[in-house]
DNA sequence: GCTTGACCTTCCAGCCATGGAAAGGTTTAG
DNA sequence: CTAAACCTTTCCATGGCTGGAAGGTCAAGC
């Protein structure tokens, strides 16, 4: 099985096959003679499972990690769970990061006549952040229906 | 004012600052006879400007775009909305990712025992993604409490 | 004057994950 | 034999920074 058909069966372009060899995260693949790079179901497999990982926003050094749990036959449970929550706990940093800005945004959109004339509270924000669109304390989003336990 | 000075009084670092001037973000700024960039209390003016708009999320072509229409006088408002709700269409399309890529661990992680038994529906979704799990449908996240009209 | 330390200058490299292109070798079908 | 579809390596670019190295400038204190 060549770079290609493992790229069209993991979901992983031939590109990021070699890149993640080359930064570690799965070993040297076998060569042909021509040297060719070589795959088999179980490299397929692995692929997948890193795609799966980077679909889910986890980065290469974390599915790294992933990677050494999957494979380690007598992990804990506890160990995968604690990964996984931390990148949640990152992705809702993120998401807090950007609903602020979007938030600030909005209101600031919601009082702008978006009209031909000049005047513009978008502008006047940027110019001088005003107290009371900016001073908002952050507020928590409502958990979304699947997050609730 | 040197670069120094212009950098804390804009809480623009003086690197970013010599990087918006290489990248026409910001005119070159004057030189005094050593060489120094010197500044005035417009380019200060300009570069909080700047910062606050990075703050907002903005990218360096779209603030191009707003200072653009910040020095235009004869600007119409519209424009500048326009521009912002962009802006937020793009926010929430990265928060909406997120959000699900979220929504999809929490799920997880509440199934997981989290103990010291290797079983773990984490990497066995990784491994092989779930039906249930991962083909919800997308759900609208209910409008945070600023962005209500 | 001379030293010291805080400035300033340019240039170069790295981050992260990825795409693209160039320049060449290999394999396979017709 | 040839064409096209592969494969190989290497370098370059992205965005928005941060850091460092090597060197010039300036102001205060001795």
């Amino acid at each position: 099985m060549n770079i290609g058909d493992a790229a069209r069966a993991s979901g992983v372009s031939a590109k990021m096959i070699r890149y993640y060899e080359s930064v570690g995260l799965i070993p040297s693949a076998t060569r042909t003679d021509s040297g060719y790079r070589s795959y088999a179901d179980a490299d397929v497999h692995r692929l997948r499972f890193i795609r799966r990982s980077r679909d889910l926003g986890f980065s290469v050094t974390e599915i790294h990690n992933l990677l050494g749990l999957w494979r380690d036959r007598s992990r804990k449970s506890a160990d995968v769970k604690r990964v996984a929550q931390q990148h949640i706990a990152d992705l809702r940093r993120r998401i807090d990061d950007l609903q602020q800005m979007a938030d600030t945004l909005q209101t600031l959109v919601a009082c702008c006549a978006g009209n031909d004339r000049p005047d513009c509270p978008i502008l006047a924000n940027l110019e001088r952040p005003g107290h009371a669109v900016t001073a908002t304390r952050k507020k928590r989003r409502p958990r979304s229906p699947l997050t609730q336990r």
